[in-house]
DNA sequence: CTGAAAGCGCTTACAG
DNA sequence: CTGAAAGCGCTTACAG
C-alpha cells in the first residue's frame, strides 16, 4: 500500500559498494577486530555516504534475546517520568537500549508488557506496577523483571525478579513522627488504594500511631495516588463532624487534590490543618503549593534498576534483590503547631 | 551470555502441534480467510495453549514497512504526556501501535528518531519538536512525519510532512486582549525561546501590543518552557526599575516558575502583578496556583496527529496539511484590574 | 585479515 | 481450503 519510498540502504549495498563480504562490515560497524585498517575507514566512509542506518528488527531477530530494556510507565505521573530522565542515560551507559510503553487507563499492564516482549526487550523495568504478585511471578519466569516503586513479597533465587524501592514505611514513619512531635494527634491518613506503595505506607501509618500512643485516632480515608481522589478525600473530612488537625496524603499528587478542595473551602493550610505528602515530585516545592513531604531518589531508583537488569540479562536468575533505599524528610510550609 | 531460558514458542511449533503449515498458522492468527472453521478453532486453542506469542521484531522484518507509528516526547512536559494517553487509543483504534521515545537533555531530536526508525517505525509523531526546518525536510524524505505543537513553513505536496498545533498567534491575541480590557498597559511577555511554539507568541504578542497601541510597552524577556526559566525571568522583572502590571508567560510551566519567585519576594499575584500561562495544564486549575491561561485541546491534538500520520503512511506522500486548532481563554485567579 | 552459509521468526506471492 | 519456498536485514559460528 505505501508508495515506494526511497528503500533505505543495507548492510548489503555497504558491502557490495565496498567490494567486501557483508560478514565483515558487520564486524566493521560493530567495531569487531578483523579488518585492516584501511579497509575499515573505506567501509565507514560508505556507510556514512550512502546514509546506512541499521535495522533493529533485524538485529534483535538475529541476535536472539536483545541490549534493549523495556520500561513500562504511566507517564502522567510526574515522578515517573523523572525516573525515565535517569534511565536513560544508565542504560545508555551499559550499552543498552531503552523502549517505553505507557500502562493507562483503557491500556492495561499486560497489553503494555506483551507490546515490550514483541519489540524482543531482553528485560523489564515496571514502574510503580499495580498488577497481583502471580503476575510477575508469571512474567520474571519469560524474562528478567525489576519492579521499581513497589514492594513484592515473591522473591527468591529461583526466578530473575528484583525490586527497587524507598523504604515507604520509613517515610510514613518519620511523617508521623514529625507531625507528632509538633503537637497533632488528629492526624488521618488518605491512602493511595492500589497505587504502588500504598499497602506498606498504610500499615506503616497505623504502626506509627500506635507507637506513639495514637491507636485510637487512627482514621484511613481510601483514596489513590492522584488529584482527584486527593479532593474526594478531601470532601468526606470536610462532611465530618470534626477535621482533623493534620493529614498525610499517599503521595503528593493526592496532596495537591486535598489542598485544592480545602483551599476552596476555606480550609487554612497550615493554619488548620496541616498537610503532607510524598514524592517530592517537581511541583512540591512551588511557594504557592510548597508542600511538606517525603523525598524519594528518582536517580538512584533509575540507576539501579537498570543495573539490577542489565545483571539478571547477563547473568540469568538466582539474584532475589530487594533494593531499599533511604526516604528524607522535607519541611515546608504546609505544616505547623495543630491550632489553639 | 544469556543463561538458556524457556524458549519462547514460534509460529512454527504452534503449526507442528497443529498438523498445518505456518503459512496457515499465519492466516490464522491474522484472521485471514482461508482455513476451515475446525483447523482455526483448533490452532487457535494450541496457539493459546502453548503460549504462542507474535514476535514483533521478525513480523516488522518480514512485512518490509510498519503498522507503528514512532512517537517522541519530552514526557517531563505534562502537557505532552496528555497528548500520549490520546495518541494511544486513537492508534488503537487504527490497528496501530505506538512506541515512544523520549527527548531529554542529553538525548537529542535526531538519536530519538534514529532510534524510533531502526524499531521499523512506519511514520512519526514528533511531539514539540526543536530542531530547525532542514530536519524535518530531510526526516520527510525518509518516512511520513507529524509534527505537533509547532508550526512549520516549509509543508509542500513533495513530502509526507504535516504539522497539527493550536492556533498559538490566536491565542496570545486572546490572553493580550483579556489583559487590556482589564485596563492593563504595562504587559510583559516571557518568551519560550527555542521551545516550541514560541516564535509566533512573541511575534502575536507584538502585534497584539502594536494593535492596542501599546508598541512602546511591548517587553520580551527571553525565557523556556519551565519553571527554571520562569523564575529566572521572575528576577530579571525583580531587579527593574518598575514592574510591569502584567505577565504573559510563554507557558503554564513557565508561568509557575515566575509565580513562585513573585510569590517569594511577596510580590501581590494579581494585586500587584497580573500573570497568565498558555497550555491549561493539568496543575492550572489547583486553586493554589488557579492560573489563568490559554487551553489547548490535547486530545484533538491527539487524535488529528495519528489521523494524519496514518493517511500519509498508507496514501504516500502529497499531502501538505497543517491542522490549526482553536483555543481558548480560561479565566481564573491570577489575573485582576492593575494596581489602583 | 576475509568470506560463504545458515539461521532468527515471520509474511507473502505463487501454485495447487 | 492448504502448503512449499523465498525473502526481510542482520549476526555468528566455521573455515580458510
Amino acid at each position: 500500500m505505501t508508495t515506494p519510498r526511497r528503500r533505505r540502504p543495507t548492510m548489503a549495498d555497504v558491502a557490495e559498494r565496498a567490494g567486501v563480504s557483508r560478514t565483515l562490515v558487520s564486524f566493521i560497524l560493530d567495531g569487531k577486530p578483523g579488518a585492516s585498517d584501511e579497509t575499515r575507514q573505506r567501509v565507514l566512509a560508505i556507510a556514512d555516504e550512502i546514509g546506512y542506518r541499521p535495522d533493529s528488527a533485524a538485529r534483535l531477530l538475529a541476535q536472539g534475546r536483545s541490549r534493549t530494556l523495556g520500561v513500562m510507565s504511566d507517564i502522567r505521573q510526574l515522578f515517573e517520568a523523572e525516573l525515565i530522565t535517569h534511565i536513560y542515560p544508565a542504560a545508555e551507559k551499559l550499552g543498552y537500549e531503552v523502549l517505553l510503553s505507557a500502562n493507562l487507563p483503557g491500556r492495561t499492564e499486560p497489553t503494555v508488557v506483551e507490546s515490550l516482549l514483541s519489540h524482543r526487550c531482553g528485560a523489564l523495568i515496571l514502574l510503580g506496577p499495580k498488577a497481583g504478585q502471580d503476575f510477575f511471578d508469571e512474567l520474571a519466569s519469560r524474562v528478567p523483571v525489576v519492579v521499581a516503586c513497589r514492594r513484592l513479597t515473591g522473591l527468591n533465587d529461583e526466578v530473575p525478579l528484583a525490586t527497587v524501592r524507598t523504604d515507604d514505611a520509613k517515610g510514613i514513619r518519620q511523617a508521623v513522627d514529625y507531625l507528632v512531635d509538633l503537637g497533632h494527634h488528629h492526624i488521618h491518613h488518605v491512602s493511595g488504594g492500589t497505587d504502588p506503595g500504598s499497602d506498606d505506607r498504610q500499615e506503616a501509618y497505623c504502626r506509627a500511631m500506635r507507637a506513639h500512643g495514637l491507636a485510637g485516632e487512627s482514621v484511613v480515608i481510601p483514596g489513590a495516588h492522584n488529584e482527584e481522589a486527593g479532593a474526594e478525600a478531601a470532601r468526606t473530612m470536610l462532611a465530618a463532624p470534626t477535621l482533623p488537625t493534620a493529614v498525610l496524603a499517599g503521595n503528593d499528587r493526592c496532596a495537591l487534590g486535598i489542598l485544592d478542595v480545602f483551599t476552596r473551602a476555606g480550609v487554612d493550610v497550615p493554619g488548620r490543618v496541616s498537610l503532607m505528602g510524598f514524592d517530592d515530585s517537581r511541583l512540591s516545592e512551588n511557594p504557592r503549593i510548597d508542600l511538606t513531604t517525603i523525598h524519594q531518589d528518582a536517580g538512584e531508583i533509575a540507576r539501579r534498576s537498570v543495573e539490577l537488569a542489565v545483571s539478571m540479562l547477563v547473568e540469568g536468575p538466582s539474584r532475589a534483590t530487594d533494593v531499599v533505599l533511604e526516604p528524607q524528610l522535607i519541611v515546608r510550609g504546609t505544616t505547623a503547631e495543630p491550632p489553639r
